[in-house]
DNA sequence: AACTCGGGGGT
DNA sequence: ACCCCAGAGTT
């Protein structure tokens, strides 16, 4: 840690920050409550999501899903359907086969310390950490993409905080900083402020409750930190769906759990490169067919979708006939729904 | 340590 | 286009 960071400093930044927050902070419905159910179904959601992203998703869950037993008994394709387009699918599968853990073998209630709740499927250092602060006080720092920002600003973190040693000295500072804190406040603190001020692109350092301390902002390096490795290239592929419609059914199958969309739902697909999709757009050009450029983090994928209006194939593995109008029922990537939106304009 | 896993919004 | 978001699991 750096010499400037004194006990002192420590202590006066922490009350700023702690001040800062309880004047500012935003009021979401998980901040009115310190029931576990509720602060894990929250923190889990908002893993790599966007607050207002996430919202209506945690109001949706609460709604269908009351209880950790409510959400236990449910079937995975009910839970998918009530997560469908948050992305990061596993993670619903997650949170189902955790919700199963504590209603089955911990009798509804959670586990209460860090190490344990580290334990259970789909949490991991954020959450245990999250969890354990927010609804029992333990004094463990939680480093998130905000907070990881926030520190290595304010700290002079130069190191890359995606290596080792960078997050190894992150937690050092944040494990120093939360020392003698209330845990709930400091840690939703930190975050906070770095999504509402220390942003990644237009960070407001003026109206910045830190700005006194922060040695980024003293050496004029706001902009050049957090420093990260440099992304890979995204993937290209491409891909073809055909969609059968005939009196009325369709017929779908189940993606597995290797890929992206893992457990959603999908008409039957092929996957090729660009001059056999050109090939095969020609072989079916007697057919109605819609073109989707779907754009992931990771990957770029170019789907061409064609319309079969005749019999039903038989000999799709995996595929299952499903009526047209229950079509709703079945959890689906947002490639297919955007499908659905052009097809059905 | 490197890879993979979504979707949406800001710049 | 590129970056990031209340990260975690797998290899």
């Amino acid at each position: 840690m750096p010499e400037f960071s004194s006990v002192s400093i420590l202590k006066s930044s922490a009350n700023a920050l702690e001040h800062w927050y309880e004047r500012n902070k935003r009021n979401m419905p998980w901040r009115l409550t310190k029931e576990p159910y509720k602060i894990w179904l929250s923190e889990i959601i908002l893993q790599q999501t966007r607050v207002e992203q996430g919202l209506p998703y945690y109001l949706a869950f609460l709604e269908t899903f009351p209880t950790v037993h409510d959400l236990a008994k449910a079937e995975e394709d009910t839970v998918l359907r009530v997560w469908q387009g948050l992305g990061y699918y596993n993670r619903a599968r997650n949170l189902h086969k955790t919700a199963k853990i504590i209603s089955k073998e911990h009798k509804g209630v959670f586990p209460v310390t860090y190490d344990s709740l580290l334990l259970l499927p789909g949490i991991g250092p954020y959450t245990a950490a999250a969890i354990s602060s927010i609804c029992y006080e333990e004094e463990v720092p939680v480093i998130d993409g905000n907070v990881q920002r926030l520190i290595s600003r304010h700290f002079l973190v130069e190191e890359r905080i995606d290596s080792g040693a960078g997050s190894k000295a992150l937690r050092s500072i944040a494990e120093s900083w939360i020392q003698g804190r209330t845990p709930s406040r400091f840690n939703q603190a930190m975050m906070e402020l770095g999504a509402l001020i220390c942003s990644p692109k237009s960070p407001s350092c003026e109206t910045c409750p830190l700005n006194e301390t922060c040695l980024a902002l003293r050496e004029d390096k706001v902009f050049k930190l957090p420093k990260k490795k440099a992304k890979k290239a995204v993937r290209e592929r491409h891909l073809i769906y055909h969609v059968h419609r005939f009196k009325g059914k369709t017929l779908l199958v189940k993606r597995g759990t290797d890929d992206v969309w893992a457990g959603l739902y999908e008409w039957p697909s092929e996957e090729c490169n660009a001059t056999a999709q050109k090939k095969i757009k020609k072989a079916f050009a007697k057919k109605q067919q819609f073109e989707i450029k779907h754009i992931l983090s990771h990957q770029h994928i170019h789907a061409l979708f064609i319309l079969h209006l005749e019999a039903l194939p038989k000999k799709v593995e995996g595929g299952q006939e499903v009526g047209w109008n229950s079509l709703d029922d079945y959890p689906m990537s947002r490639l297919m729904t955007r499908f659905l939106e052009l097809y059905l304009l």
